[in-house]
DNA sequence: AAGTCGGGGCG
DNA sequence: CGCCCAGACTT
């Protein structure tokens, strides 16, 4: 909002950053910081749908969901997601056009065929039940060590260690200021020592929500991480197209591809070829001369 | 290491 | 208009 925090727990974060500063992140510093986060946690925490289960499957499909995608954006989707299928077996089950349709809005499309097939190996491979391993959830399609971490976290209560976006912003923001180009590597041995093992989930819940905050107060902290990259512009290029395609598909029904370049006003060349690449990925599929959605036609 | 992938809200 | 979002995956 307006660069402002509660007064108190201002005055504890410049205490604890000019500590930084001089000492480095002592012990002290270390009880600190903890002391901030769970204090800011108490007073500000959301209340947030996902955060009111441990159920493996509803995490999952929460983090999906929240790759690269805002919280606001992501709750009322959630909740319609999990009233249509609110198990995995359901989502398994579905054609994907339905689960295509109830991830609309929420942007990378891709992350919904990959949730349905992670649901599939859930179902298919591990009896319905959720494996608790970072390693093991990492080989599921759309899960990479973030989310992996994230469903330990919040599903299992494990003081798994990893880094993300508001984790990032937090970390950067208290334990480096002034420093440019901040490798995750420095800040995994951070988020280790610093970890509130009592209870693993309540603490990345505390400091996702400081994290949150702190973009709004500040300029964004990221910014500063070697991992920071600007993002390709959006108007006019393959991915606005992408969503164009799907999206009218979902609606039509099904599409005639002579005619949907002009529909779309784009060049026929280049709505072909974006065309195939969403073949080749599992969105469509293409019947003589009609675009359908994959796994809806006659041929199966 | 660098590109690709969505879409919306907000300054 | 630019920015960035509880990243993953390919090249």
């Amino acid at each position: 909002m307006n660069g402002t925090l509660d007064p108190d727990l201002n005055g504890l974060e410049k205490r604890l950053i000019a500590a930084v500063r001089r000492d480095g992140a002592t012990p002290e510093a270390i009880a600190l910081f903890r002391e901030l986060i769970l204090m800011h946690y108490r007073k500000w925490g959301r209340d947030l749908p996902w955060r009111r289960t441990a159920d493996p499957y509803r995490i999952i499909v929460a983090e999906m969901m929240l790759q690269q995608t805002q919280v606001d954006r992501v709750v009322p989707k959630y909740n319609a997601f999990l009233e249509r299928f609110p198990e995995a077996d359901a989502l398994a089950l579905s054609p994907l056009k339905n689960v295509l349709a109830a991830w609309q809005g929420l942007g990378y499309n891709r992350r919904a065929i990959a949730l349905q097939k992670t649901a599939q190996r859930i179902v298919d491979d591990f009896g319905g039940t959720v494996p608790a391993d970072v390693d093991t959830l990492t080989t599921f399609p759309g899960i990479g060590r973030a989310t992996a971490s994230a469903v330990c976290a919040y599903a299992f209560d494990m003081p798994v260690v990893y880094v993300e976006t508001n984790i990032r912003r937090v970390f950067i923001h208290v334990f480096f200021p002034g420093r440019e180009g901040v490798p995750d590597a420095e800040i995994l041995p951070l988020v280790e020592r610093t970890l509130y093992q009592e209870s693993p989930r309540e603490w990345y819940n505390a400091l996702m929500d400081y994290g949150s905050v702190l973009k709004q107060r500040t300029e964004n902290p990221n910014r500063r991480s070697a991992a920071y990259a600007v993002q390709s512009r959006f108007a006019g290029s393959d991915r606005q197209i992408r969503g164009a395609i799907l999206r009218s598909l979902l609606e039509q029904g099904s599409l005639d591809a002579a005619t949907l370049a002009a529909s779309l006003g784009e060049d026929a060349d280049r709505v072909a070829r974006i065309v195939a690449a969403l073949e080749r990925e599992g969105f469509l599929a293409v019947q003589e001369g009609r675009i359908v959605p994959a796994g809806d036609g006659p041929s199966r």
